[in-house]
RNA sequence: GGGCGGGUAGCUCAGUUGGUUAGAGCAUUGCGUUGACAUCGCAAAGGUCGUAGGUUCGAGUCCUAUCUCGCCCA
């Protein structure tokens, strides 16, 4: 009994159905695990930990693309029979979440966070991501990640808590994490300090403002006018891209050489509106050529500043508060915003006459990289990693080849950022994350812990407040590839699972993560916590361009699985990119491939039909043992094809070409297995009997295979049509080609290479005459407008390929609409058929006996084309074979040369006898 | 300023040990309803592989220079 397929692949009544079988069955569990019985602790493990995404984010296709590649790593590991592993998870992502929380807050309710108190902001967090946390869980899901969801973990768990506690307190009792006063990028809008990494810089059009720098009168250095007051006396021009920071200058620095200047060194000069007086220093870093050659120093506000007022010992006073007003250092523009002032105070300077002109410039802007806001260098105190270390044992991993980073060339980059690393900024002013596990008492003693404690380490005192700040969210997904496994306990996860094998992700978070999880890793762990890094690129629009809410450019992923098929995407972001590359996607490469799926549905309901369709009669003679005596050309050619599919997948998986491993599959499923060979089958079905079991043997056996190595690919599709092949067999004459079979393709065994056994080569290269032949008549056939349907003579002349062409008669006949009845296959024509068109493909000579529809003026034009071309191939061959390459060229190369041009010789003469 | 990547058919891209008429999908042009598939089939047209040198018997592939677009770091 059968159930008739439907003629089109339903992905939407498949997908669903065949995950939940997948997860029902438990499939994506590691067959052999350490927590349960008869666990094997020498079976090899392959394990991925999953980049986990916002708990609270929607799914994009950059979230598609790493699963559909992580997925396609760990299908592979897992039919190859490792014990297989890819932890899912999700992060709380403190800036974005919050934000989240933020906005909603303040819509619903219409009151910031601070007016609602931390406690109750944190519980209305936990609220929103138990509302919106399953939902990007669910969306991974459905591009069929076949992860140990049991395993799932979150930053903000108990168990990943307790790691970043561990982590912190060890780092701070090696001495590697200090708090104090720096230099950070204050981000004035989410009133927080941030990384290095989370600033952008983009080059914008700005003004230059140029202003006196008025030096204060002394005894030695009268002003010219003798007044010595400050209008009309002594001054240094400056110019400044942010007059604000005027308000925070705490010297005036020149170029020691500078003739210009050198003279006031040491002098004293007088910061405008303010009247502060401050110092004129020399230094070799102000640039002479730049600007005006004479630098304002705000240490405070700038990072080049700093450093010069670090070495010259200068005062730093910050003149911006948390929101980045104006404070109480600026005198009469105290609680201005930092642009308002910026214009207040020129506009004063101007009527003080201290403005020399402003011109427009182009610089770069520091910008936060979450909402664009200018990123304000700020004095603050912060906890850091002292980095220097951890970046060094990093450095080494990588350079000894414990981890690899593929592809090869982002090694350079990742060396180059961690050779010039500063230290890294953790604490962030926010309420969502983990709060820094240090402790205060009134006496300023700081008591770090891993459990909370009662009181201070110090001085026993009671009254003890937590630091408010919390960590910076890579802190913890630092953390992530061993913290997922259970440490800092030894669980039976971490010893087993740990070191992970692949690292998967998009290479614009090689530093943010990749860096720092191998840092972590070998600090924490001792070990590298995976060895080889996997990049991809990032997704742009089908023209290149980023995608973004504002061009209109965004593809969601999610409609283009309702409307295409999960298999159909993925398969676009599989074969469409290339190790570290961006990729532009249209809509319309995925519509190719939901046609592809639909194609391999379909040649699979024909392999189905060819089973469903066999007589109960037995195999042919011999099965078994001497199968191969009864394998037709083009059972030879399609098994030595595929042999040779799975030598080239596998080297290409080797070699993480994942794109040229799916590209492959999809032309040898689609040209070779579909276009030629099931057309050749119809016809062997149609003899019946041992011919048709034959057939219907090949055709499973290949289908199979070849559903086993685009199973990574596509995974439903081909979970679906195989389990259907699986049923259909079953309850066939032909049930022994599946007794080994799993329930599920999804645990099917990975093909295995096979060397190749002598015969291929020639079997293939005769199937290649064939389907030369058949093209060649079917190109005339079109050119002269054969009706497709009509059955045509046909006379060859086949020289010493008259043997092979006689076995393939039926075959030509089918492929090509000959009538085989009229078929007359000869080693050579006594007379030449009259009134035929000719073709001559190698030594072989065909007539075509096209009564009324040759003119034998546009015959003869058509062979004495078809002569050139071939003369042309002649003469190029043969000064080829003249010239050094016969002598200095692999003989084998040369061999084939020869032959081919043995090959035009041949065509080339019986060309010219027709034309006689 | 330093580093990296791309420039191949009208469009989007493959082409990893250099091997001799350069591939795919989409778009274009003919023809086609034979029971796997019109989400299809058969056939056709379309490229001096950014430019200029060089190495080599042989270069899209290696080297040098250069133009151009993009990214990262400073």
């Amino acid at each position: 009994m059968t159930k008739e397929l439907p003629k089109a692949y339903d992905f939407k009544s498949t997908e669903s159905r065949i995950y939940a079988m997948w997860e029902a069955g438990g499939y994506f569990k590691p067959w052999n695990d350490p927590n349960k019985p008869n666990f094997d602790p020498n079976v090899e493990t392959f394990v991925i930990a999953i980049p986990p995404p916002n708990v609270t984010g929607e799914l994009h296709l950059g979230h598609a693309m790493f699963v559909s590649v992580e997925d396609l790593m760990i299908r592979y590991h897992r039919m190859k029979g490792y014990s297989t592993l890819w932890v899912p998870g999700t992060d709380h992502a403190g800036i974005a979440t919050q934000l989240m929380v933020e906005r909603d807050l303040l819509k619903t309710e219409e009151i910031t966070r601070e007016e609602y108190g931390r406690e109750k902001f944190i519980e209305r967090t936990w609220e929103w991501k138990k509302k919106y946390g399953g939902l990007i869980t669910t969306q991974i899901r459905r591009l069929g990640a076949s992860c140990d969801w049991d395993r799932e973990r979150f930053t903000l768990d108990d168990g990943l808590s307790r790691a970043v506690r561990e982590a912190f307190v060890r780092l701070y009792e090696k001495g590697l994490i200090y708090r104090g006063p720096r230099l950070i990028n204050w981000s004035p809008g989410l009133k927080t300090a941030v990384s290095d990494l989370e600033v952008e810089y983009t080059e914008e059009d700005a003004n230059l403002y140029y202003f006196k720098y008025m030096i204060k009168p002394s005894p030695l250095h009268p002003s010219p006018s003798g007044r010595g007051d400050g209008g009309e006396g002594e001054f240094i021009p400056v110019a400044t891209i942010r007059p604000e920071t005027i308000l925070g200058d705490t010297a005036v620095a020149v170029h020691p050489d500078d003739d210009r200047f050198k003279k006031f060194i040491g002098r004293t000069a007088i910061v405008p509106m303010l009247g502060r007086e401050i110092p004129i220093i020399g230094d070799e870093y102000v640039s002479m050529e730049f600007g005006t050659g004479a630098l304002k120093i705000t240490p405070a506000h700038d990072p080049n500043d700093y450093a010069i007022a670090e070495k010259h010992n200068l005062h730093m006073i910050p003149m911006l508060d948390k929101e980045a007003k104006v404070n109480e250092n600026g005198g009469k523009y105290q609680g201005m915003d930092r642009f308002e002032a910026r214009k207040q105070l020129w506009a004063d300077m101007k009527e003080a006459g201290l403005v020399i002109k402003t011109e427009p410039y182009r610089t770069t802007i520091p910008r936060s990289q979450r909402g664009g806001e200018i990123i304000e260098p700020m004095i603050s105190e912060q906890w850091f990693v002292k980095i220097e270390s951890l970046a060094n044992a990093g450095l080494d991993a990588v350079k000894d080849g414990r981890i690899k980073i593929v592809p090869e060339r982002f090694e350079k980059t990742y060396y180059n950022w961690l050779e010039n690393i500063k230290d890294w900024c953790i604490s962030r002013q926010l309420w969502w994350g983990h709060r820094i596990p240090v402790w205060y008492c009134p006496d300023g003693h700081m008591t770090v812990t891993r459990e909370d404690p009662t009181e201070c380490a110090t001085c026993g005192s009671k009254d003890i407040h937590q630091d408010d700040d919390v960590l910076d969210t890579w802190f913890s997904s630092g953390l992530w590839p061993f913290s997922t496994l259970g440490w800092p306990e030894e669980t039976p996860d971490l010893k087993y699972f740990y070191p992970t094998s692949y690292m998967e992700t998009g290479y614009d978070i090689l530093f943010f993560w990749v860096a720092r999880m191998i840092m972590s890793g070998l600090e924490y762990t001792g070990e590298a916590p995976f060895h080889t890094v996997y990049l991809h690129g990032l997704i742009r629009d089908e023209h290149g361009r980023k995608m973004s809410k504002t061009y209109g450019n965004v593809i969601d992923p999610l409609t283009v699985m309702d409307e295409l098929g999960t298999d159909a995407l993925r398969f676009t972001l599989l074969v469409g990119a290339t190790p570290g590359n961006d990729m532009n996607l249209s809509v319309k490469k995925v519509e190719a491939n939901r046609n592809f799926a639909n194609k391999v549905w379909n040649a699979g309901r024909f392999v189905i039909n060819a089973i469903n369709s066999l007589t109960p009669t037995p195999l042919p003679e011999g099965e078994g043992q001497g199968v191969r005596a009864d394998f037709t050309l083009a059972d030879s050619w399609i098994w030595a094809r595929l042999q040779n599919l799975v030598r080239d997948v596998e080297r290409q998986f080797q070699n993480f070409q994942y794109g040229q491993a799916g590209q492959q599959i999809y032309d040898f499923l689609w040209s070779d297995f579909a276009d030629w060979y099931v057309e050749i089958a119809k016809q062997e079905l149609n003899e019946g009997g041992a011919r048709a079991a034959r057939a219907a043997d090949t055709l499973a056996r290949v289908f199979d295979m070849t559903m086993r190595l685009l199973h990574p690919f596509t995974p439903f599709v081909t979970e679906e049509i195989w389990g259907h092949l699986h049923s259909a067999l079953r309850e066939s004459p032909l049930s022994e080609i599946c007794a080994d079979w799993p329930d599920a393709l999804i645990t099917a065994k990975w093909p295995e290479i096979r060397e190749p056994e002598g015969w291929e080569e020639e079997k293939t290269a005769e199937f290649e005459l064939i389907q030369e032949i058949v093209r060649s008549i079917r190109n005339l056939r079109a050119e002269k407008n054969v009706a497709p349907a009509k059955k045509i003579a046909a006379f060859i002349s086949a020289g010493d390929k008259v043997d092979l062409l006689n076995e393939q008669s039926k075959v030509l006949a089918s492929l090509a609409g000959l009538n085989e009845a009229e078929l007359t296959i000869s080693a050579s024509l006594a007379d030449k058929p009259a009134d035929a068109a000719a073709l001559v493909v190698g030594s072989v000579e065909i007539y075509l006996p096209l009564a009324g529809m040759v003119d034998l003026a546009s015959e003869k034009t058509r062979l004495e084309k078809e002569l050139k071309e071939a003369e042309s191939h002649i003469q190029r061959l043969e000064n080829l074979l003249n010239g050094d390459f016969a002598n200095k060229a692999p003989a084998a190369l040369v061999q084939k040369e020869r032959d081919k041009l043995a090959a035009y010789k041949d065509t080339a003469e019986k060309i010219k006898a027709q034309l006689k």
